[in-house]
DNA sequence: TATTGTTATACTCTATAACTATA
DNA sequence: TATAGTTATAGAGTATAACAATA
């Protein structure tokens, strides 16, 4: 009961990693975003991506240079991924009245429905990763990272 | 005082994203990585090498297999991770002699000096970037993400 | 047969420099 | 002079397939 697998017990001692913020926030992320493509990989949309298209739903009008802002993405980055969901017909771009060099981004109905199918399964399996804590620990944790995020 | 920067308003809505737990945790991931390599950039030493180091460190004779499963590397990735080490006088690489397929991995004694100057940096910027939180905060954190990762 | 380590490779992710057109 | 978007490119990070030597 006290090994894995069929194989030899590693015994490794990672207790120093463990007490690190980092690490542990690492891997905790790592976790997510292995059930998120395992939810929702099949869709062609990921993390990022789903990160980008939920702004533009909820922003509709949303410049490049604020979802960049938001995300902390890099511009060059965010180009290439805008012309994928545009030649997928997610989005649509439409220049700005009030400035020549900027474009509206809005979401296609296509757009919307899939961000509502990637949205579902990523409800789904954020509740199966947090199974290990009650509900009240995962009230906690996420005020938590509000906190730790909010400066 | 409600504006950032010496730029427009940008006003977007990110309170969906915000809800999500693994859009927080990627966020307050990324928190400690650029504060890691604020840090400890100049020494050469990224985070997933600083794991490996570290897990030679407090596991002498370590093989390249335990370090793949305990930080749930790719093998491949790993071997020109320690072939970088090895070049760079930080590693050593004994045969075993309960198996002649395996490596013993060892730190030299410039390995322990690096690791243990990350290790301050480390620390040090741990504690900038837990700020926005007191210390009995810090810790419910740290349990919650130990809970969480525990399975 | 399965496992350890390795090579080759490819795809994704992220970052920087330099350009254009507008403000 | 600064900003929005773009192009090109390079470096990290991560993944798979296939192999040799050994268990």
């Amino acid at each position: 009961m006290s090994k894995k697998a069929g194989t030899t017990n590693l015994n490794v001692d990672d207790s120093y990693l463990q007490s690190l913020y980092g690490y542990r926030l690492r891997r905790a992320s790592l976790l997510f975003s292995t059930s998120y493509f395992e939810a929702a990989g099949e869709l062609g949309i990921r993390p990022v991506g789903f990160s980008v298209l939920s702004l533009i739903y909820h922003n509709p009008k949303i410049t490049a240079r604020a979802i960049c802002k938001t995300l902390a993405l890099q511009a060059p980055n965010l180009v290439k991924l805008i012309a994928e969901f545009d030649s997928r017909g997610l989005v649509e771009r439409k220049p700005l009245p009030e400035d020549a060099r900027a474009f509206g981004l809005t979401l296609t109905a296509r757009g919307k429905a899939i961000l509502k199918a990637v949205e579902s399964h990523v409800h789904d399996h954020q509740d199966t990763v947090l199974q290990p804590l009650s509900l009240k620990e995962q009230t906690q944790l996420h005020a938590l990272l509000g906190k730790l995020l909010s400066t």
